[in-house]
DNA sequence: CTAGGTGCAAACATTTTGCATGGTT
DNA sequence: AACCATGCAAAATGTTTGCACCTAG
């Protein structure tokens, strides 16, 4: 259950925020737009407001919960923050994000910043492109 | 003189297309979202609808001499094409931009998208964090 | 009981679009 | 002259906020 993520984080246990962090855990696709979020709840006949999605996904990003990404498309992405740092790939095409981590960029990022005298605080790595199985 | 580049674009030379260009040539910081192209044009008498900007620096993408970034922040970026296709470290604290380029990055990521059967197009790298000399 | 959470509608910020007018080739 | 570009205002998008009401602890 996720009320004890909620309780660490000094979270309320409502019923919105259960229910927000169980669409995040169990949806087929773990990276959801707000509007996805929001949809997903009513597909599971919770009827809560957009603006309490988005204030949920906020505070849940304050918290270390979530992770807000910026892809392509104007719209703001979230996913569950598992902790592992991964980077993501983007298929133009279906819009289908995978995500990958490769040590060797992150040393050699962390290496440009140190040579630049840049504190990193974290990064953004996206590839955008289409997976082969998916051309026509 | 940037009527080149319009002209090689089958983009007709107006006036504003020309500022623009110019603008972006001869900003300080070559990285700048649509309101802050629109401010430098009314900072030098010229009289350009905000709505003219956007259509502009859409175009100029399609036409590649413009490339389009999506910071953290909300507002898109912009800055000339050079050809190069450099990445970006953020500053945190004062909004600077810097870029970045890095073979061992770049087939690298060619490498991942490979084993994964991902046709690349694109990507972008973004390094946040604060520089060394910004700090208090 | 009280601090904090929620819903709704309105406000916001950014970007896009419709339409009548004006400028380039 | 024909076509494309521009300005303005309005619309569209994505997200945030004010406020009255409600609920978890």
């Amino acid at each position: 259950m996720g009320s004890i993520e909620l309780k660490k984080a000094g979270l309320k246990v409502t019923h919105p925020r259960i229910k927000i962090l169980e669409i995040l855990e169990n949806a087929a696709n773990h990276h959801l737009s707000a509007e996805d979020v929001y949809r997903a709840l009513l597909d599971s006949d919770t009827e809560i407001g957009l603006a309490t999605v988005y204030r949920v996904l906020t505070q849940f990003e304050a918290a270390g919960i979530v992770k807000r990404h910026h892809f392509d498309g104007g719209q703001a992405i979230f996913e569950l923050d598992t902790g592992d740092n991964h980077d993501h790939m983007v298929c133009m095409k279906t819009g289908r994000v995978e995500e990958f981590k490769d040590e060797m960029i992150e040393s050699r990022l962390q290496a440009i910043a140190k040579e630049r005298g840049f504190k990193l605080s974290h990064h953004s790595i996206i590839l955008y492109g289409v997976y082969a199985d998916n051309e026509e």
